[in-house]
DNA sequence: GTCTATACATCGATAGAC
DNA sequence: GTCTATCGATGTATAGAC
C-alpha cells in the first residue's frame, strides 16, 4: 500500500518529503528569521511555526544553517521580482524625466510600504558578516540588475549629457535606498523627516539638469 | 585600610567599582558584540574577553540588553567625533565643488577603511527592529548632524541655485553611504565594483552644475 | 516520512564565600 | 567588589518507534 503511493508519485499525504511541508517549514523560518534574526530564531519556533516536528525539519534541511541559507535565497529572488517586474517592456518610454520619476516612485512605493521587506534588509545587512556568501545573492539579483538597467538607461539617453552614467545610476538608487534606509528601517521618519516627493524632484532635477 | 582608600577616592585597583574594569568589560563586550551581534553574544565570552568573571559583568551593569544599549550608544558618540570631527572650523572655506569634494574624500576614506564601522552598522542595521531605541541615537549622532550642516552649507551657496537643498543634502549623504554599504558591507567590491572617484566627480558635477 | 523522547552543550542570571 | 559554583531554561541535533 504504502509502496502503491510511491510508485504511482501522487501527491497525497504522507508520501515523500511533500513539497508542501517544505514549504510550511520554509514559510514558517521566515516569520521566525526575520522576527528574530538568525542566532536568536530556535529550530524549535520553526517547527511549530511550520506545524510539524523539529525532527521533520532536520530531515527536509541540513541544519540551521542550511534552511537559512534556503530561505534568504528564495526572499531575494521573490522580492526581486516584486521590485524588478518585467512588466510593461515599455515602462522605459517616454520622456526620462518622467521615465526616472516613474521609476522612483514605484520603487519607494514599493519599498516604503513593505515591512517584509525591510525586515529582510535588516538580516542581511546583519548577517552580512557572518554569511558574506548570503549578501552576494541579494547584491547579485537585486541591486546590480536595477543598477545595469539604470546605467544603460541613462547611457541611452545622450541628451542628458552625463559624463558618467553608471556613477549617475549609483547616485539614483543610492539616494532612494539610504531613504529607505534612514526614514523606515532605522526608523528616522520622526527625527529627520523629509517628503519622498522633495527628494524624487531633486533627484530628477540634477540628473536631467533643467537649468541647462 | 579598604575604607581609607574608599574615603580618598584614589584610582587604586579593588576600590569601587572600577571604572578599569568597566572599560575593560564595554572592550570585551564591542568586540564580541561586534563580531557576533547581539544574540549570539554570551554574557561568558564577554567577561572572559574582558578578563573579568560573569559576576562582575553583572555588577556593573543590569543585564545583557544594558550592556548592549550602553556599548551601543558609546561607539556612535566615537564614530561621530571620528567621522565629524569639529576640526578645521574652516574646513567649509573654498569654492563649493573642493569643499563638497574634500568632504566626500573625508567621509569615505573614513568610512572603507574602518572595519569596525562597517560592523557597527551590520550591527545597528540587524538590530533595528528589536531594538529601535538604539537606531535612534545613531541617527540622531550621525546621520542628523552631517545631513543638517550639508543642508545649511548648500542653502547658504545661492550660487549653486539649488531649489531645495536639504534633499539635495540626503542625494550627497544617501549616494556616499549606500557605497559604502554595497561595496564594503554588502562586500559587493567584487561583483558590482566602481572607482570611489567616479562616484564622487558625478555627484560633484550634478550637483554644482558645471553646465549652467 | 514523521513523530516523541532525549542527549549534550550552553545560555542568562544569581547565591554565597571571601 | 569580585570570585566560584550553580540553577533553571533553552539551544541544536539525533535515535528509535511507528
Amino acid at each position: 500500500m504504502s509502496s502503491m503511493s510511491k510508485i504511482a508519485g501522487l501527491n497525497g499525504p504522507g508520501r515523500q518529503k511533500s513539497a508542501e511541508k517544505t514549504d510550511a517549514i520554509l514559510k514558517g523560518a521566515m516569520g521566525e528569521f526575520l522576527a528574530h534574526g538568525y542566532a536568536a530564531t530556535s529550530m524549535e519556533r520553526v517547527a511549530a511555526a511550520a506545524g510539524v516536528s523539529k525532527a521533520t525539519v532536520y530531515s527536509h534541511f541540513q541544519d540551521k544553517q542550511g534552511l537559512f541559507m534556503t530561505l534568504v535565497r528564495r526572499l531575494a529572488e521573490e522580492k526581486y521580482r516584486a521590485v524588478f517586474n518585467p512588466q510593461d517592456s515599455q515602462f522605459l518610454q517616454g520622456e526620462p524625466s518622467a521615465v526616472l520619476q516613474s521609476l522612483a516612485h514605484k520603487m519607494l512605493d514599493n519599498a516604503m510600504g513593505d515591512k517584509q521587506l525591510q525586515s529582510f534588509m535588516r538580516l542581511i545587512l546583519g548577517e552580512s558578516g557572518r554569511f558574506p556568501e548570503l549578501a552576494q545573492p541579494y547584491v547579485e539579483n537585486l541591486a546590480k540588475p536595477v543598477i545595469e538597467l539604470l546605467s544603460q538607461y541613462l547611457a541611452s539617453r545622450g541628451e542628458l549629457q552625463l559624463s558618467d552614467p553608471e556613477a549617475t545610476a549609483r547616485i539614483f538608487i543610492g539616494s532612494l535606498v539610504y531613504f529607505v534606509i534612514l526614514q523606515e528601517v532605522l526608523h528616522g521618519k520622526k527625527n529627520l523627516p523629509l517628503e519622498r516627493d522633495r527628494l524624487i524632484n531633486s533627484l530628477i532635477e540634477l540628473i536631467t539638469n533643467p537649468k541647462h
